[in-house]
DNA sequence: CGGCATCTTGATCCAGCTCAACCAGCGTGG
DNA sequence: CCACGCTGGTTGAGCTGGATCAAGATGCCG
């Protein structure tokens, strides 16, 4: 698979083949993070922006009585702290769900590479802004939606974001977080996600097995979980890769 | 009251008085906008910045079945939607709580600004990850904290952040959100708003009437909502205000 | 084959919701 | 200047979604 960084961008605005060069150009040498360790600690001050280029993550912050809150979900094309070199200190830490293999631009090579392409400085503005609709919807998610309609729009939303980036098979994709994870990241037990599951999956909307996710009727799942793609801001390159 | 705006930039980056002289030159002619009514709806496509002047608004998402969820607070120098020149339209509205009055600055004047001055592009760009960084923290919020939490939070949040705009009275400052806007905002009923707050006063923690809210015991309201001011990532101005 | 993580299920409890009055302040028009 | 109506705050009673606690069941990996 070619970078999915640059696939990512250009959901948002068309890159020339020269844009992607460079970018593939700035990309440091890659590491790899095992599943269930942690990208960036709280407090940490790095240097560089890293890069999602497979598997996932997220971000989270630990509370001192063990409740963890995930919010937000990082996939491949994903930069995980673009702020990071501008603040002083992150503010949470980000954890590798599954294995990830992680990319790395500098500061001054994405410098560079703005400066250079006024299409990828937009592309990477407008992922920013996507990033922050999307962090809006979970708050409306954690605020708003029952059990039933959260998990829903998980769902709906995950697969959205991974069709822009070319994961998906048809209806079907990857879903490596643990009901433990799904608990964190919606604000509820694992217990409790576990029979929300299990409604979900008598309505016959979902399957989920061996780390797999099948939406049987998007439609039925979508108006069930108030989705509504709108938010991801999708250009057409991107609702065209979903499709 | 000189530009609040400037007043906050400074607080995430140093400006030169040259610096503050171009920010309101840059800002057009004001507009003012009636308390309860939209400054922007869902849907539009408006092409300028909109800085709060004076006033409090909210950015909020109205479900069809009547319920809102407020995603997020806008007070006196906060830019109301920094991204609408760059996104298709726009996927919540925004809302005046009081009586808000508006700056605007033409997206072209706004990259004269930043081409100008790397302060200022450097401080526009920290206020933007600042908010990222408060929208994760409401998500916190939502997910983990209880109602009372929840509630002491968004004070010690409110009074920070307006301490760093030099809107505090020590410690006491303006509250002008209804039981009602805060229940939308902490994905709660105005009723258990209302329980909780009692709960807050009989702990004598905060004293909220006529609009004005005072914190008895700053301390124990941070200890009690798990408040940490690090994720507003204020600098040394910033915190200087503050206190 | 044993050990550990994950998933299931059941029983009980409680934070917060719903519904329904009622009260207090205040702006308006007669 | 008062009566009226409206918005916002307060209170009570009963209900429920989701938490908690506890035990199994399942399945994966070394």
């Amino acid at each position: 698979m070619p970078n999915p960084l640059a696939h990512k961008l250009n959901c948002y605005v068309g890159l020339s083949e020269d844009d992607r060069m460079c970018l593939a150009d700035a990309m440091s040498p890659s590491r790899m993070v095992a599943a269930r360790t942690d990208i960036i600690h709280e407090g940490d001050d790095p240097r560089a922006i890293n890069v999602i280029l497979e598997g996932w993550a997220c971000r989270y912050r630990q509370f001192a009585n063990g409740r963890r809150q995930v919010v937000s979900l990082l996939l491949p094309g994903d930069p995980c702290d673009p702020h990071i070199f501008l603040l002083d200190e992150m503010d949470h830490a980000i954890g590798a769900i599954t294995p990830v293999l992680l990319g790395q631009i500098t500061g001054p090579a994405m410098r560079d590479l703005t400066a250079r392409s006024p299409q990828l400085a937009m592309a990477f503005h407008r992922e920013a802004l996507a990033t922050a609709a999307i962090q809006r919807e979970w708050t409306v998610s954690l605020g708003s939606r029952t059990g039933i309609e959260r998990l829903a729009h998980l769902f709906c939303e995950l697969h959205a974001r991974l069709a822009a980036i070319g994961l998906t098979d048809g209806n079907t994709c990857a879903m490596p977080m643990t009901q433990n994870d799904l608990g964190d990241a919606m604000g509820q037990t694992s217990v409790h996600i576990n029979r929300t599951l299990q409604e979900l999956r008598g309505m016959g909307l979902i399957t989920l097995r061996s780390r797999r996710l099948t939406i049987h009727d998007p439609a039925a799942l979508a108006r069930l979980a108030h989705f509504d793609t709108a938010y991801l801001h999708l250009t057409e390159a991107g609702h065209a890769a979903a499709r």
